[in-house]
DNA sequence: ATGTGACTTGTAGTCCGTG
DNA sequence: ACACGGACTACAAGTCACA
């Protein structure tokens, strides 16, 4: 399975570990729920753009850079 | 304003009209409805990703390329 | 062929918890 | 610090008539 979720939450997780930033830390700083952001990274969650685009910003990479495989 | 929902229908707008295809042959190729796809192109819908992956599927391109600046 | 408003239904997204 | 679940609420998904 390599669909558009597990994309994106391949992405974030690799992402946030890079940035030493915990799940919870990223959910307080997104104003996104820290189980909504665990869903993000285990696949299961279809997340609309402005939340993908708000990980970015605090990830600080582009919002396109969360969806390449 | 310059916010996720504008860039991606700005892309989505663009790389539609280079394939010289329609909103209702998008639409149709898709599934998607051909007034949703409107609303994506004027910014006022805030689709899923799984949204974004169909249309960058029936565009030939890759869902990142929708979301770049 | 497309823009737009007004819907209804499904699910995105939140908030409480547990192991 | 994270996975996972239940019960909500907010909003995306999907459709229609009309311009």
């Amino acid at each position: 399975m390599d669909d558009i979720q597990n994309i994106l939450a391949r992405n974030v997780h690799q992402a946030r570990q890079e940035k030493g930033t915990s799940q919870e830390d990223l959910a307080g700083l997104t104003g996104i729920d820290r189980t909504y952001v665990s869903g993000i990274e285990r696949g299961i969650r279809n997340p609309s753009i402005k939340i993908v685009a708000k990980i970015a910003d605090v990830l600080r990479i582009a919002p396109s850079d969360l969806l390449v495989l």
